[in-house]
DNA sequence: CGCTAATATCCGTATTTCCGAATATACGGA
DNA sequence: TCCGTATATTCGGAAATACGGATATTAGCG
């Protein structure tokens, strides 16, 4: 079950807390389009995905090749605030911007 | 000034979120005091205490050989609601109890 | 000044975290 | 079944972080 500490070791990440800013407020993000906006390599964005799924911050669907991620829509509501708090100043600090490239259905 | 990130950073990590803890809501609290609830070799206490001073979280006031640790009571208000957010879920998972020894003034 | 108490800092070591190229896996289509 | 695309995982090494005993600093007191 997640803990605070947990919760913030996994924002405590320049490029965990911009996928959490990325993924809120958004629905489902697919990979493709997290790698491109991270500009980081593929592998280091997917590693960072899956502490964020091992945490249960967020759940992933699979479609297909491709796999669509979300903020998991069950979490605690503490979470839920905390993340709420945050997100805000921290796409101002990290300069957070989603071009819905739709590269998938 | 202190980012999200580096918010989360110190709240990632039992002992710094416990002091946080120990302060919220408190008032000041001597130094002897967290060391004696958080169990803690006094050195790995106070360096902690320096890394949230670092980061503003925390201020501290000397009164003799003493010093008085609070909450930062000028922190951004995304911070405080961050905080707050996590305080009592925190309290919970970490076991945290302040047994005010008022071991100074 | 010398002594003691409270707290901070130093420093060598152990642990954790992060990185990204390489490789593996899963899927759809030909 | 073989191929290409999307994504995940592995792995060795680099960097950051944490630890705590020893030591330094600061203040009060005689």
């Amino acid at each position: 079950m997640l803990t605070p500490t947990q919760l913030c070791k996994c924002l405590g990440d320049d490029i965990r807390l911009s996928l959490i800013c990325l993924l809120h407020g958004q629905g489902e993000v697919c990979v493709c389009d997290l790698v491109e906006a991270m500009q980081a390599p593929q592998s280091t964005v997917s590693r960072h995905l899956a502490q964020l799924r091992q945490c249960e911050l967020v759940v992933a669907r699979r479609q297909g090749t491709w796999m669509h991620y979300q903020l998991n829509p069950a979490l605690p509501d503490w979470a839920t605030a905390a993340i709420q708090a945050l997100v805000a100043p921290a796409r101002a600090s990290l300069n957070i911007s989603l071009t819905n490239t739709a590269c998938c259905g």
